[in-house]
DNA sequence: AAGTATACGTGGTCTGACCACTAGATGGGG
DNA sequence: CCCCATCTAGTGGTCAGACCACGTATACTT
């Protein structure tokens, strides 16, 4: 369980956070629990506590764990938004890197888009109808139903990282706009790639090329 | 410049990571440019080495700083953050589901193509299909340079993630195809959408539908 | 039994020490 | 004069120990 002591060219921290991802991993821990305290891993890990604290501090950073001064460190819900508002702050201010998100997060909606009209899943489609008719809602909400209809988990993930980003760039949100998100559903009902592409584009405002 | 006295809550190597943000913008650094050694820090900011040294390594693991030893550290190209990278390590752990990888991986190969279709930067076509016809190449090379002329830099993270992953599920290599890869880039030429994606599914043996 | 006080474990921070490495200054030999 | 080996100062990398602040569980008092 100690960390090897040839780590050539490989810093501490670094083989501390593996060693982390794999005792989460083999312990099979899930958000909320709480994880050994940082002396523990110094002895369990034959590593400095200040190693540790680095390893630690990093994770907290990116949001994939909590600390709570006299308690411990507990693992995180991944779709946390820590990292984000700090990349918002730091990175993202290059004009092409925003463009990036922008586009990435349309394709990958309209991807998802396909794979629900793949999937075909009337019984699914017709509560769709029914949530969007009888709920307010907002373009989130709305896509992360879409997201979560396309039942691909790769994809439900990319997303939420790019919606989150999205919220970082300050970019104008959509308001709502009932009609447009009833005539995707309805595209969708009636299993037309051509018909939802459209529906889409309408939305985004965007041309249908 | 030194850091309030009064972080009640706060901890001092967020503080830390907020100033050297401060210091980032102020003083007009880019990527390249060295920030101040850890020793420098500590004084300038009135706090120990160790939370100056948590702070930079947790950008450090974020991709946003480069460190050196014996040299220094230094402000690195965010665009070629390992962000995407590392939620990916952390976040597909427990989503090894293959399929989600294979249908992520191709939907992704598609939006690249569309992305391409988009952009109709005929020359650099003109280029892949030189190349095409002159080299030997494998699947990965030539979706590599796809995904490159798609010219989005999430793309491309995202995707050379995936295929890492398709590789490590060590499903069947495609094997090489000539015919069908110049049929793509020739579709590509042609700016017919539909044509691009009967195209690319041919090589993946998928159903049009 | 309830409330309070104490002890313990936890993360948070600082200090000082040492190592490994790099680059630039130094100095000697050609 | 130049070139190369050497030394040195500065940098990041790591560890150990000390304290503090905070939360909790325990034991004690009432």
């Amino acid at each position: 369980m100690s960390i090897e002591p040839v780590e050539r060219g490989s810093k501490v921290y670094l083989e501390i956070v593996k060693q982390l991802r794999n005792m989460i991993e083999q312990d099979g821990l899930t958000p909320g629990d709480k994880i050994p305290s940082e002396r523990e891993l110094c002895e369990r890990l034959n590593v400095g506590r200040s190693s540790v604290r680095e390893a630690l501090r990093a994770l907290e950073l990116l949001g994939l764990i909590e600390t709570r001064r006299g308690e411990g460190t507990f693992i995180r819900d991944f779709r946390s938004n820590q990292l984000v508002q700090l990349l918002g702050t730091f990175v993202l201010q290059d004009t092409k890197a925003k463009q990036d998100v922008i586009e990435t997060k349309y394709l990958i909606e309209l991807d998802c888009l396909r794979l629900i009209l793949r999937r075909n899943n009337e019984k699914q489609l017709e509560e769709l109808k029914d949530w969007i008719e009888s709920c307010e809602f907002t373009d989130d909400q709305f896509f992360i139903k879409i997201v979560e209809l396309a039942d691909n988990h790769l994809f439900y993930r990319i997303w939420s990282i790019l919606n989150d980003y999205y919220d970082a760039l300050k970019l104008p949100k959509m308001e709502r706009k009932d009609p447009f998100y009833s005539s995707i559903v309805q595209a969708l009902r009636g299993g037309n790639e051509a018909d939802v592409l459209r529906a889409y584009y309408s939305l985004r405002k965007l041309s249908n090329d």
